[in-house]
DNA sequence: AATGAATGAGGATTCATTCAT
DNA sequence: TATGAATGAATCCTCATTCAT
């Protein structure tokens, strides 16, 4: 197993070959799909010898599940870190949704492959939906639970079907720029469907006027 | 030469044959994936001859592609028609969510395969999300536009945006139903949580008092 | 599932098609042993496409199993046919000896294959000499116990390790056959041998006059 | 430069890392096959590291040569030794299976590679029987032809023949403990097994009174 | 329409061997 | 000597698709 050790990683030489066939193969699942994907195209990404690629992997899959480890762990802590912020729950739903917003601005592929490939593997697979989606739900929850405790939240609300749909809410926007739907080039397009992907989640799509048949419910 | 009645079925109604099929490609699908199910699972589930699947279909993705259809032209239709239907922006909603709710309590394997395999095949396949998450997006859009025009949308909001949100609510609460995250096991239950995100997506999550805080900002 | 059921098996166009393969299997085991041997060669020496193989027999493993139970089997079942006949110690164990030899005649590759390749296999294999070694130690050991019983084995011998040697004579003389080291070229010679052997396991290698020393030990 | 103590060491002695290398092969050897062991087997057992396996051994076949030379050099000579030996033709093979047994005891595994792996490997590789069985035939049947022409054997019988049973009865014994038919550990059934298996060889199975038979043919 | 045997390209995985340090 | 990363050919197995009946 290789080292990893070194202070600067990523040279190119000795250290960083684990993190270059990663980033390899989120780049190539990215593009092809993990079944579309063949080994030797990560490889060929990568630089490097076909062989090499099942020395610090085990599997295909086990290099998805690396890519997931990758991609999600830190993604998944930012998120939490978020939703435990000190704040109001409109703050801390900004804060999530930004996490959200910055990964894609960071790493656009590795979302992709956590968000089409991962997140929906059938559930036979180890690396299911389980982790991934329900990570974020208890996580969400439990920021939920907080604020109906505190009166934030409407009465009666539950609070992981709110995770739930704030997942959905994030998930699905990302989609829409992955698709092309939303011009992902467009840094202040980017920040005003953040802005206005969290007022909706926070007070509904309805305008002022709408909103008045809310009280006569 | 034996029977004359249904001679050019293929269009419409599908032979008693040809249905088994699609059913047991539904089952398959939903329940591997649709890389993990081999013809030969298909064949078996609907227990006929391995080539007589064949027969029916061209190939495996054209079977994948004649599920899309079966399971999701009908499910656009209504949806087209709940978002084009007299009433409120409200009652178009509840109407939207409606038809998805209905779908998967008719048919949750059909909802497993379009929301997993297919609105997230890779971009190549000539079964993207194109028709899929594409279709609804415009459709809501235009319900959406329609709206801001009458002055029932919150100014600057972007319909567009607003469309992908309600699919990515729809399509998160269906998810987190699937992996048994919120409890749809009797009908009150599934009734409840389309009630709490009509409500949610209308008005947001915010209680009357944290409301309040939507003046001040 | 192939049929195999039809009368006249082997017609080369449908019903041998197994037979065939495993035919082939037998011929290029013997000649490149196990390990040595590619399924394409199989299949090429068989006359039929690579993936059909893999539709008679699950596995390369699978495949020696077969040829495995094809050989052994009526091997077996003679050899035990010859240890339980009625007659003498001698009588039987010549028949023994002879259905060896016979099946040399018969089917020499498939003595070959059984002889190196399988009844040496490492321990971890499911096919390893437990099976055979074993059962044929054990019909042995019923016929010099029976003999044991009536007299006609020398005091004191242990029936056990006498099947192990009729064994071990039988399948070193095969093996040297096979080699080369003993000529077999004519019937003549192999009945020769085959006599030679059982004189030898019955009365030792002693002649008269050196048998003498016998009394006196 | 260190050293220069012990330079051409590989010849004879063997310095204790290759030495310790060796030993590790045959231990692998005889646990998994000498197909079934990989080169990082060997590295792991021996506890050195992965290439230097290859600074002692050309490769995996001259690493089972030495193995065989190793096991079997020592052991061949032994065996010419007993053939050799003053004595009658009995106490001479007495000697040949006492060696025999010996070895075991000394090296069960060693011996058991040179059994399994190296006698039965397929003609193509270099390292082929001619060398192992063929080596013990040719001392055998030197030892029996010298007994035929001093009147020991009786007449009409092939030393060559008579080789190839007596390694075939020692070599069947072997099989039997190693396969645990007989108690190994166990020393007075080992010599038990040993003298028996002598008897048998000289006289053959039968008893006094069903030798009377002999007389009569 | 129905069957299931036959085909063969595709791709994951293994592992002996080499090489830079 | 010693290390273990790097290489890539070899080969098993899968499975969509075709075909003869």
């Amino acid at each position: 197993m290789p080292s990893g050790s070194k202070a600067r990683a990523n040279t190119g030489t000795d250290t960083g070959r684990r993190r270059t066939i990663l980033r390899a193969a989120i780049e190539v699942f990215a593009r092809k799909g993990y079944h579309g994907a063949r080994m030797a195209d990560v490889a060929r990404e990568a630089g490097v010898a076909y062989g090499l690629v099942y020395h610090y992997f085990q599997s295909k899959e086990a290099l998805l599940e690396s890519v997931f480890e990758v991609s999600w762990s830190g993604f998944a802590a930012r998120v939490r870190e978020a939703a435990q912020a000190t704040g109001t729950l409109a703050d801390k739903i900004r804060g999530v949704l930004g996490v959200g917003f910055d990964a894609y601005r960071v790493d656009s592929k590795g979302v992709r492959v956590v968000l089409l490939e991962i997140a929906r593997a059938p559930a036979s697979s180890r690396l299911n939906r389980e982790s991934a989606f329900g990570d974020l739900s208890r996580i969400g929850a439990e920021m939920f639970q907080e604020a109906l405790d505190r009166g934030q939240l409407r009465n009666g609300t539950d609070p992981l079907l709110c995770a739930a749909l704030l997942i959905g809410a994030l998930e699905s926007l990302l989609t829409a720029i992955l698709l092309g739907l939303v011009d992902a080039h467009d840094e202040a397009a980017l920040e005003r469907a953040k802005q206005q992907c969290t007022e909706v989640f926070l007070n509904g799509v309805l305008s002022e006027a709408a909103s008045g048949v809310r009280a006569s419910r």
